[in-house]
DNA sequence: TCATACTTGACTAATTTAGTCGGGAATCCT
DNA sequence: AGGATTCCCGACTAAATTAGTCAAGTATGA
């Protein structure tokens, strides 16, 4: 059970984002310099971000990426989810009726694995990108 | 952040094996088949949680594998630390003082991670297998 | 018009996962 | 004694995932 790249980078550019951009578009070179990531690589992250309306981005000189909602309405479960990081404990199909619905022994572990989930949903729905920027993180 | 099949693995046949076996020992190919595991997969497991002193084996007919400790007292975070699924939220190098301290504005998100991996200990350390048995489980 | 910066899709090397396979060794039952 | 049963253990591997790179294009400002 090991956070990827894609979700720690994305949360960490828009940390920096947050903090070091006043309102200002930011180029992704800074970002991916200042937090020693690969910008090719962040591209493809910013891309899903501008998507799901998270940033904004300016083209050109003196071009660069924005915060398009408030730093302090954006939770970093949204963020792990909008970018593809699953979060996942069990592995039950949600869809199908004939899964594992945790009623039987064999699923007693059911409701641990999502127990869980719900664990970490909460810790991370309950932070903000301003909370981490002006570290009041637990 | 998947949870993988070896730890997942791991509880649900120590569940297994607290909640059918009653001292006697239950062989493996019974635990593998109640709960649709495979067979050669879980031997590679119970080598590691024999070691670990999880579990006592006992060879030949009518043999195999009982529980060696009193199961309120097995922590679901023991089993997964000793089969080896790692729960890391971070890549810190623990190590060296080089490392991310976040205490700079390029490491803020460790805070975040580390109450990440923080709050998921603290979950899987709270529940013992008698509670997942006995449907003890938030 | 040129440098800068975002946009997008295709591609890939390396790692990890999720197992399988085969041969042994101990133990019990008849 | 012999065979069935069961644990013991290391080596091996196909498939999936991760963590990116690369190349070519488009828009903008100085």
């Amino acid at each position: 059970m090991k956070l990827g790249t894609k979700g720690r980078y994305a949360v960490m550019a828009l940390v920096d984002l947050a903090y070091y951009g006043q309102g200002k578009p930011l180029a992704l070179v800074e970002i991916a310099q200042r937090q020693s990531l690969p910008i090719s690589y962040l591209e493809q992250l910013f891309l899903k971000l501008r998507q799901k309306g998270f940033v904004a981005s300016t083209r050109g000189h003196l071009g660069g990426y924005t915060l398009a909602r408030e730093a302090e309405t954006i939770r970093i479960s949204e963020i792990l989810e909008a970018i593809g990081e699953p979060l996942e404990t069990t592995r039950c199909d949600k869809s199908s009726s004939t899964g594992c619905l945790g009623t039987n022994a064999k699923c007693l572990t059911h409701a641990l694995w999502a127990g869980l989930g719900a664990q970490m949903h909460h810790y991370l729905q309950g932070i903000s990108l301003a909370d981490v920027c002006e570290r009041r993180v637990i």
